[in-house]
DNA sequence: ATAACTGCAAAACGTTTGCGTGTAT
DNA sequence: ATACACGCAAACGTTTTGCAGTTAT
């Protein structure tokens, strides 16, 4: 056997579907309970992190606040209110007129980032012939050196 | 008295005034140490909180990791590896022609994320009347409505 | 003199994990 | 039947905080 479709999961994804505010873990834990009240954290997370590797799903970092998950897979980015916490959808937030269309809305930009992510040229050389690919063998990696000296 | 200028504050700082890595706090702890031993995390963290708040610095969210400090204010964005935890400087992430100059490099884009933070109406609304943009207010704020029910 | 700051240690926070039990296949 | 997933609770890593003592003004 490999991957059951369980009630908690099958939970877990409907709820995200419904939801259209961007939950955190513990309002998804609060939306599944309603239909299986005995589900706990632990779980939620672990088919977050499920779904997220079938890539079902987007988790969103936005600041130094808990992850915010999202299962809208179209092409589009987030605006994230410091002062409720609430997440807006935008598209295409790196074209030009975007600020000036979200002040005129009503949206006070304070900053917009732009991370990229992904492998500097040094680990993108070691992926091609090493087991750095491999995903539990990258995060013990990401651990090591993520503070060197 | 109002904001005193300690050993503390003034090596961390410098610290990170010297820093070309992007530290995290436990780094500039480390480094601070060489010149004040007994200082602690929890000072360190103050200070850099202080720091931030006289926008002498910016701190980086750059996916689930650590925080990283930057005192380089001109505008400029982030790479980060997801190999490694190295960051790079990048210049105008937001223009056209970026991810194909880094790829050249020898860079592997996975994802450029834009994120863009402020207010949203609502918010934005209340501060003009309200003392939320008091920054300890606001704070508590965000802790109480980051996850509604 | 005294309010701001420190070191220390404990708490808080979101997230992960070990273990024994349960359940979908 | 059995491997996968669960609930629970404890552990984890980062950051914040309470407190008693110290220091810059």
């Amino acid at each position: 056997m490999r991957e059951r479709t369980t009630q908690q999961l099958v939970a877990t994804y409907d709820a995200l579907i419904a939801a259209c505010d961007h939950p955190t873990a513990e309002q998804l834990l609060k939306r599944v309970r309603r239909q299986l009240p005995r589900v706990s954290l632990g779980t939620v997370y672990r088919n977050l992190e499920k779904l997220r590797a079938q890539g079902r799903l987007r988790v969103l970092h936005l600041g130094r606040g808990v992850a915010r998950y999202d299962a809208v897979l179209t092409n589009h980015d987030h605006f994230f209110c410091e002062g409720c916490g609430v997440v807006a959808d935008v598209e295409g937030a790196g074209a030009s007129g975007t600020f000036a269309r979200l002040s005129g809305e009503g949206y006070v930009v304070r900053t917009a980032r732009v991370s990229l992510l992904g492998l500097c040229p040094s680990c993108a050389r070691s992926t091609r012939t090493s087991s750095l690919s491999r995903r539990s063998n990258r995060r013990r990696i990401v651990r090591e050196r993520r503070r060197p000296g």
